[in-house]
DNA sequence: TATTATAATGACTTAATAGTCATATTTCAA
DNA sequence: TTGAAATATGACTATTAAGTCATTATAATA
């Protein structure tokens, strides 16, 4: 990796680590270049603006996780396999970064910060995944595992907000450090939930 | 009502127009005196700062439902009835107040705006509103309507979670205007998921 | 080594906006 | 009618922080 490709990756990691210390609001460029022990100046000559730099750490983070969740869903087979390994390596991905999704969950939930152009960018994103979940839960109504009654992309959306507000819910009441059998089991229970609902029957 | 009280409510009225015009990013005192056909040092009179005025904008619209929905769901028997109640009126609430929602889930979703004190009071407000919810799931676990392997107070978080979720969906479709029948549909669509989750059997 | 190109610096400029306060206006009771 | 109290005003101050750019340092090359 190239000198170059050094200080941008680091510009991404402090901007990470600070995020995660006192959020995205209080978040500036002289803090970041302090936080990187380099000039202000050379901020800008690896990202455009902080619109730009808060792009990348956002797209970075996703893309990670996006991989990760490719290949093992891919391992799987069955709607239901999917969704379950799915949900797993989610919730998985959150808590190896839990500190910086407590920022993003509870502190600050959102994009306020971010401009129009990378707002979109954050949206793209956004749908690339649901789209892709809305097809493993198409291929399950399809082979007869799921409801035919349900809306594949409306039902995505609300598989993501399940596994977001399983983790809102751990870190509320303090629990960042889950054990591998902690993360099974939330992983089972909002499969649970996505799969049969709350009613006995 | 006297005139220190039309004036607060119409400073409040002429912030909650202008975080639907223009988000709450962009919102600030200049604007909300304009708005209001005041001097900025008036508003000044009536809220604090900024983040007291915010504070007031959010909760005053919240107290509203949640008064709407206690009354109906006072009249109901039943958990799975009360439940059904609830995610009506919440919907109807935020089909009512759409653009105002519509920028707090979509263009801004969040609290990043608000001081250490107004946050506590939203989540002191949000916490209010999923422990209401979780005593009518515990109530129906006692009563055997609802399974007893789940945790009361983390599906009432995810509920409302749903009840959200659905409404950005929504809103990124850009169905704003819901007739009185999508409403009802969206209910049932919820809380079918709530209720059955997505599988066959 | 000398020269050019590349990278880095941080003081400075600029812009935005929250909050103040001396002054002006309005209200209302005596 | 009058003057004191309550309201309202908006120009002004203070602060914060993004982004710039002339200057300096370092690396590459001949």
């Amino acid at each position: 990796m190239s000198e170059i490709q050094d200080k941008y990756e680091l510009i991404l990691a402090s901007s990470r680590k600070l995020i995660e210390e006192i959020g995205f609001s209080a978040l500036t460029m002289d803090k970041v270049a302090q936080k990187a022990g380099i000039a202000k100046g050379t901020v800008y000559l690896y990202f455009k603006d902080k619109d730009d730099l808060l792009e990348k750490v956002l797209s970075s983070g996703f893309e990670k996780m996006f991989e990760r969740i490719k290949i093992r869903v891919g391992n799987e087979n069955g709607a239901f396999n999917k969704l379950q390994s799915l949900i797993n390596e989610n919730i998985r991905h959150i808590y190896e970064n839990r500190y910086f999704f407590k920022t993003i969950f509870l502190d600050e939930v959102n994009v306020v910060f971010l401009k129009k152009k990378s707002k979109e960018s954050y949206n793209l994103r956004r749908k690339r995944y649901t789209d892709y979940i809305a097809d493993i839960i198409k291929s399950g109504i399809e082979s007869g595992e799921f409801r035919k009654d349900i809306n594949n992309s409306k039902t995505a959306y609300m598989l993501v907000a399940l596994i977001k507000t399983g983790a809102i819910y751990n870190f509320l009441n303090g629990m960042f450090d889950l054990t591998s059998e902690m993360i099974e089991k939330d992983t089972e229970e909002i499969l649970n939930l996505f799969m049969r609902g709350i009613s006995v029957k």
